[in-house]
DNA sequence: TTGTAAGCGTTATCAC
DNA sequence: GTGATAACGCTTACAA
């Protein structure tokens, strides 16, 4: 019982019991070739010496680990951790356990883990990369680590990919508050460098085109983050212009933009949907437990998660594996703050 | 390039260069011990081979790893990645990695999760765990394997914990609303198994006998879980009681549970705090973010973090280490929900 | 049924 | 400055 000791290995346990190393190890991996005095005598050892087998020793051995991790771009938005769930549930299937890495929306710290999940040898690694063209994480994939990019599609065929259809998601959200007949819309999101604030960006600008409104009626009001504090930003803003021009509808990038959107409305005396309607992105569970509960665009968050861990495990166990990208169609969910 | 075959090693590099294994090790851990042009042959080679070091074979030889591990309830409550990114900062500057594991609030899930972590030999462990009396933490730090236990105090002294003093946290709640002049008071949470969850009850009926006021005027409501449904549910039951016995003040065990009791008294048309005050505990980001903006009991999230990877980092490198309990004071923040 | 020994990839010690 | 070698703890043939 004291922490300072040095490890406890088999050899130990094979001196206590009083037979060899070899058996100590047939106890832990085939029980059944060891006669039961002896399996007995060598568990009481292990539990009287506080055995711990040592993974590090088993993996080189084996040249394999059981677990799988998840690099997130921001642990702190309930999108990821819901796709996490998803991970989670089919991993434990295949008898894996899932780490989860935070790179934070930082290439050194996503590269950093990369680098450390390589050399752990990881079964696999599921990314939602910074920047999904970056070279190094095809280099991983090159050097014998499985790994799936998560909620980004790939041009390249030669990486694993699941996503949604992010422009068809612009386009669902923005022919809604058409169909709602708004005419004065504005697009909140940003910075444009994130991959999928591009693409519903240029979902939206076609679901406008394709109605045959003015590309001036549509109005980018661009944000330095996906965070609650840069949605209530936009709302000032959105406030701040003459009324005659101000849109009375907004489709933001993500729900926590539009819930900072939401607070900063109704927290200045308008209404939802009345004075604005609003359309958020994700469907997160705080979107439908908004205060005016929150018209978004669902992804399957789960089913990203589950597909991305099936993609991984074939390229880690299937030789006849072939790089696939999967897109997921989004969906609108209506509710109260488009519909009144 | 092909991930089927077999991992490169230091002793491939070292053919490739012409050179001995030694050296390639020399350049990777003592590169000014090697001749300029040799170091370029070897890291040349390198690069050719894609060589990625081996971390279990490294650690195997170092006896310990780069890593701690943070085994979370709930990844999606953003209390424990808050949590988490207090021990990211300070991990890194200890050169440690994060790996968060979510136990999912279940037991069997956190013990297998503690068990991979102990056979990987990380260097430190810290949890919240289901049941923070049960025998296995105390086994793991007795086995040699640094663990300290995330917002709840222990009552041994026989391991570490950072923790916030909830039976002040309810205190506070309460005595702010009995300031406001509120002498029916309901208590929303649960289930009381939750430590956390009992504490903040203590402390609220320590609070309501100390000013006098009748224990059947503060009404205790259970819920199964600490979540946003949860929160909307306890709402209808209040709904349901008869006005004249009806509470105008409640005390919710989190913020969650707050945020769909806010909903669910919006929504069905009353006011808040006019006709329901509100406080909730964990102060998260989406408490000040809300429609209305939530007074709630803050806990030191960073700091819990913070504190809690340097006791890890203690007990893991020095020998001289004790056990330490800390504890946090909470503080209230007054908004909207409970003010008007 | 049990014991012996080789080897996984790395690092460090010691000769050269 | 460089190269051979032992050791870390475990698993698995194979020998007894």
């Amino acid at each position: 019982m004291n922490a300072a000791s040095r490890s406890v290995s088999v050899k130990d346990v094979a001196a206590r019991a009083g037979v060899s190393l070899g058996t100590v190890s047939n106890v832990l991996n085939r029980p059944d070739r060891v006669s039961d005095p002896t399996r007995v005598k060598v568990e009481t050892a292990m539990r009287e010496l506080g055995f711990v087998r040592n993974e590090s020793a088993r993996q080189l051995r084996a040249g394999h680990s059981r677990v799988v991790a998840y690099v997130v771009l921001d642990a702190a938005n309930p999108f990821f951790t819901d796709v996490a769930q998803g991970v989670e549930l089919s991993a434990g299937l295949a008898d894996l356990w899932l780490f989860i890495c935070n790179s934070n929306n930082d290439a050194e710290r996503e590269r950093a883990y990369l680098d450390l999940l390589q050399q752990q040898r990881v079964q696999g690694i599921l990314i939602t990369p910074v920047d999904p063209d970056a070279e190094h994480l095809r280099e991983v994939a090159g050097r014998g680590t499985p790994l799936v990019v998560v909620d980004r599609t790939q041009q390249g065929l030669d990486l694993c990919s699941v996503a949604v259809d992010d422009v068809l998601g612009g386009r669902l959200a923005v022919e809604h508050l058409i169909d709602r007949g708004h005419t004065q819309v504005a697009f909140i999101g940003g910075p444009l460098s994130i991959g999928q604030v591009r693409d519903r960006w240029q979902g939206a600008q076609q679901a406008w085109a394709d109605a045959g409104l003015p590309p001036e009626s549509l109005h980018l009001i661009t944000t330095s983050a996906l965070t609650v504090v840069e949605g209530r930003g936009a709302g000032e803003r959105l406030s701040g212009l003459p009324s005659r021009r101000r849109p009375m509808a907004a489709f933001c990038a993500n729900d926590l933009l539009a819930l900072g959107l939401l607070q900063q409305t109704i927290g200045s005396g308008r209404r939802v949907p009345d004075d604005l309607a609003i359309v958020g992105y994700d469907d997160i569970e705080f979107a439908s437990a908004a205060a005016v509960p929150l018209t978004s665009v669902r992804q399957p968050r789960h089913e990203l998660g589950r597909t991305a861990t099936e993609l991984v495990i074939d390229e880690a166990t299937n030789p006849a594996h072939t790089h696939t990208q999967v897109t997921f169609t989004p969906e609108l969910i209506a509710r109260t703050s488009t519909l009144g």
